[in-house]
DNA sequence: TTGTAAGCGTTATCAT
DNA sequence: ATGATAACGCTTACAA
């Protein structure tokens, strides 16, 4: 693994010292270095001392591999994600490393670019390197086939959960997130709430609605513009779908967005329109998707999905199903949270962005 | 590494088939199945097929931990990463990707948060885990110690150099960036150039805006304004910025922006003070984060920094010093690239954005 | 308390 | 053309 000894190396040629080594040094056999170095079996201080003082000399690190090789257990789980472009992965990984770090477990990012063939030899290759367990994560909340693993690794799915029932999959609360939306819009005082999407055919978009809906019904109000405004996941169909949505109901007081990019469009339609916000109208985003969210003039107001917890959730039943804790196959859900910004009429102060 | 027979586990339980298990099934010896399997030694037609019939019907998978054990090598490489949150890490993983997938190299991702003892610690579990090379990937300009191996694995350092010249480093072209962004505005016939960006204690926005003068200086023109605007990486500073240069140079016709983000910025102030962009002035941001550049009305003319190039050529450099090929200590700048797009009163018709 | 040796799953070097 | 067998670096019975 380690190239040395070539003409190119600028470091000085050297083996990577192994037990035997230490041993030699240490003038013990290699079992006594391993009990040494474990804290294992019965050994005389002055020798444990020895050992590892030896081992300190000759900078010894275990070779993972032959000790995975022996225990059966390689403290590697891998992520496989269609998705690490968007904003999306990362707080995911974030989280996910939040549980696994603590365990020394370490990580394979494998990235299928949405392409199954690629997700198949990313599957056979995990198989081969023996992870201890797999994160498949999918970008919208769809059903997709079982990940094509032979050896019976666990995997856990996100967002995208398997077809196979028996499977774990931890996903996030887009129908609660629209309750959030609705219930904060509500009690700020909104009656003629709007609402502006991504596309139907997909299920987030949908369910974030149903929430609002939801919300609406219970309230006796009605969706203002009556209808959702479902198109596409950009800003510029945010600044249209205002436009649409402010001539079909010219006194609507809030509108809830399905991401914060569309929130962005609506916002800037809004101030051509010298329309406050969120003074004339109150506008809530979803995604919480810190450059564009905290951006916006006025911040927005947004839905967090909790990503990140999702990640740790997902890791944290990896790591059960690992240890062989039974998990039921179903779908937990992770709630999401509302961040308060001005766009909604609180105010706060905030931390500058110190970000690129 | 995997857990089977756990009184949890859904899958049946069942051992990982081994190369002894296989060469039972096809009644032939160990050494045999490795070379059908491998496609090496003298083997006859017929044993050949029938070793590999035995080992697909077993859904045989090599153990490439015990693969690694012998050759020395784990075809693993680890990046390090600061910044897994902004859009930075993304295209630049991307680009490691798409070097190292051509060889079957798997990657570990490991995220420090910042914080060196994270390091310290992810650099010895590489080492244990025998990774055939490390990629260093920082966000800013900055020298930075040595990353604490002691194995003296290949290491690649990204936008971030090591303070040991011998090290190798991969970086963007700031320099060349401004130069880009400015020449396009003098070709565009702007001769009245505003430069706003970002910290003036960091070296890339003060080379964008070295770049930027050195155009100015050939063309003998002066920066407007009389000064950069540095100040923080925040949509909020190009909007206050923005005021500052249009106050201090009314006749202001271009504005090249240290980011995309402040771009947005500029781009909104201007629009509330009615000037039209391009028409008025010329705006140019820098990064390509397609989000903030395309969603932008009208959309930004940016400068890519060609980060999944960087990747690219890291990873390669990588897989060259792994090879044994020598690989000259110091720096390689990766040549930045102009995105056109409205802002600068190009017209392109662009696909629309399909990401959530 | 310490040393010896078997075994983890491969590949490679010998014999045969 | 195929089969034993010794590595690779480690842990762990078991023997001393």
């Amino acid at each position: 693994m380690i190239r040395r000894g070539g003409r190119g190396d600028r470091t000085v040629s050297q083996r990577v010292p192994t037990v035997r080594d230490v041993a030699a040094r240490a003038g013990v056999s290699v079992g006594t270095v391993s009990k040494a170095l474990n804290n294992r079996g019965q050994l005389r201080d002055e020798t444990r001392a020895r050992v590892v003082a030896a081992a300190r000399e000759l900078g010894f690190r275990p070779n993972t591999l032959a000790q995975s090789l022996q225990s059966g257990r390689t403290y590697t789980v891998a992520v496989i994600t269609t998705d690490r472009f968007g904003r999306f992965g990362n707080p995911l990984m974030l989280g996910v490393e939040d549980a696994l770090g603590a365990d020394r477990v370490s990580v394979f990012l494998c990235d299928t670019r949405d392409d199954p063939i690629r997700e198949y030899h990313h599957a056979q290759t995990l198989d081969e390197r023996r992870v201890d367990g797999i994160i498949v994560a999918g970008r919208r909340k769809q059903t997709r086939a079982p990940l094509a693993v032979a050896s019976g690794v666990p995997v856990v799915y996100v967002i995208a959960r398997s077809s196979d029932p028996s499977d774990f999959c931890v996903t996030t609360d887009d129908v609660g997130g629209g309750v959030l939306a609705g219930r904060h819009l509500l009690a700020a005082g909104r009656t003629r709430i709007g609402h502006i999407t991504g596309p139907e055919r997909f299920a987030d978009p949908r369910e974030r609605a149903a929430g609002l809906q939801q919300v609406l019904d219970e309230a006796g109000l009605s969706l203002a513009g009556g209808q959702v405004f479902y198109g596409e996941w950009s800003e510029d169909w945010g600044r249209r779908a205002a436009e649409m949505l402010l001539h079909a109901a010219p006194d609507t007081d809030a509108i809830f967005c399905g991401s914060d990019q569309l929130a962005r469009g609506v916002v800037e339609t809004l101030r051509d329109r010298r329309l406050r916000v969120p003074g004339d109208i109150a506008v809530v985003g979803f995604d919480n998707w810190e450059p564009m969210a905290a951006g916006c003039r006025p911040p927005l107001t947004t839905v967090d999905p909790n990503l990140r917890e999702v990640g740790r959730v997902a890791a944290t039943r990896l790591l059960d199903m690992i240890a062989g804790t039974p998990v039921e196959g179903g779908v937990e859900t992770v709630p999401a949270w509302l961040m308060l910004r001005e766009s909604t009429g609180v105010r706060l102060t905030e931390p500058p962005l110190g970000s690129n």
